[in-house]
DNA sequence: TCTGGGGTCCTAGGACCC
DNA sequence: TCTGGGGTCCTAGGACCC
């Protein structure tokens, strides 16, 4: 058996935890640049606030219903999943984290008649320990556990688990779940399936196999394995490290100087450095990119990007800032107003068993010496307390205007909490 | 004025090898 | 009438996830 525990609605419980007058208002929460709304309450999603709906447009909407409105806070969401996760591997066998949002549950051991009270069990301790709401589904496979615990959504009478067993019971629910709600079906093939008239998740599973093969192909075949409660999808005990490493941003106002883009691409490389050296990774190459207002349609559109292959591999912010600044020089146009830019680091391997380069212009060992001393200064004083020059001081150019305290993890704010 | 930011896996097709 | 047949590796693009 698979279990799947879900938190409800996770940003906006974040904020509640520290903010129960929340409780039964609308809640919204912001994407990056407060661009768009990426969480929401069950009251703001009966008011018919859709994911990703631009926030410049809810305006009315806000004022009328007396929306709360949150930039994302991950310094917050961050620490409340770290929370979460350590109650769910103190009192399960195994879990394996999926999202900041999700982990799946390995339930070998427990016995199958106690199934239903250890979800309820789970569930309750979670929100005992953390105040967070989840959702636990478990049965035969993770994408039928999915399914269950979006019934729990659905049905509060379930008290935050669901174990869905018996054959007559899946059928049940299968006939009325919508297949685009399916874990693995996204957009393109619900709406291919919708033309045919397969609505639900048990038309799906009724489908002849060779139909899903030649359409969907192997991620279609291993979705209607796991609807038919065959497990394809096996649970991962260990976190794979990073292929890729990617920092990009939309910026408050567009960029039109070198000099801007310049300081934005040094802070994202060096953030990215900084998440490869923490999976104790190098790279070889890396992306770099800048891209114009794609709503703005009167004006001229760029996508201006460059793979850059590296001399050897490096994990050195010094060496990675330079070169994607180099870059990012030279992809840029005068006279272009650049809304986004960003940096990814790719073919990337583990740091041990990096070759040498014989001809090799750079002493390695002593940009070791430099990092592992930047990375454990930022990480006493915060972040950024020492950074590449190019970088600047000033952060990212992004809107966060409605961001709450970082109610967990920065010290002022925690003692603004208790006294 | 204002529209997110990450990731993964799979497949098809081209380059190249013998 | 006529085209060799396997392989591997790499990359771009499309699908998916949160």
């Amino acid at each position: 058996m698979y279990g799947l525990a879900d938190c409800n609605n996770f940003f906006v419980s974040c904020e509640r935890v520290f903010q129960p007058a929340l409780n039964g208002r609308p809640v919204i929460i912001l994407s990056n640049n407060d661009g768009c709304v990426i969480a929401r309450s069950n009251e703001a999603k009966r008011l018919g606030i859709k994911m990703g709906h631009p926030f410049f447009q809810l305006d009315t909407l806000i004022k009328r219903h007396n929306i709360a409105v949150f930039s994302s806070n991950y310094a917050l969401y961050s620490d409340m999943s770290r929370r979460v996760q350590q109650t769910l591997r103190s009192i399960c066998p195994a879990t394996e984290v999926y999202s900041i949002d999700e982990s799946f549950l390995n339930l070998q051991g427990v016995k199958d008649e106690e199934l239903d009270a250890f979800g309820h069990y789970v569930s309750a301790k979670v929100l005992k320990d953390t105040g967070i709401p989840i959702s636990v589904g478990i049965s035969h496979t993770k994408t039928l556990a999915k399914i269950a615990s979006k019934l729990c959504k659905q049905y509060p009478k379930l008290r935050g688990s669901c174990y869905m067993h018996r054959p007559q019971d899946i059928e049940k629910v299968l006939r009325k779940f919508p297949v685009e709600d399916v874990w693995g079906i996204g957009r393109r093939f619900s709406a291919m399936l919708k033309s045919r008239n397969i609505s639900t998740a048990y038309d799906f599973a009724q489908l002849p196999l060779d139909f899903v093969r030649s359409k969907m192909h192997l991620g279609g075949m291993k979705t209607w394995y796991e609807l038919h409660g065959h497990p394809c999808i096996e649970f991962e005990t260990q976190i794979p490290d990073k292929q890729q490493i990617m920092v990009s941003r939309s910026f408050s106002k567009e960029l039109d100087t070198v000099e801007d883009v310049k300081e934005q691409v040094a802070l994202f490389i060096s953030m990215a450095a900084e998440k490869l050296r923490r999976q104790r990774s190098v790279c070889q190459a890396m992306h770099v990119f800048l891209l114009t207002n794609r709503f703005r349609h009167e004006q001229e559109q760029h996508y201006d990007n460059r793979l850059v292959t590296l001399p050897a591999p490096s994990d050195s912010t010094v060496e990675l800032a330079d070169i994607a600044v180099r870059t990012a020089v030279q992809l840029f146009r005068q006279g272009t107003f650049y809304k986004k830019a960003g940096v990814a680091l790719t073919q990337i391997s583990p740091k041990e068993s990096v070759q040498t380069v014989l001809f090799d212009e750079i002493d390695r060992e002593k940009h070791d010496k430099l990092m592992t001393a930047l990375d454990k200064i930022n990480e006493k004083q915060g972040q950024r307390a020492v950074v590449v020059a190019t970088a600047g001081f000033d952060g990212i150019r992004m809107n966060r205007n409605h961001l709450s305290q970082n109610y967990t993890t920065d010290w002022n704010d925690i003692l603004e909490i208790h006294c």
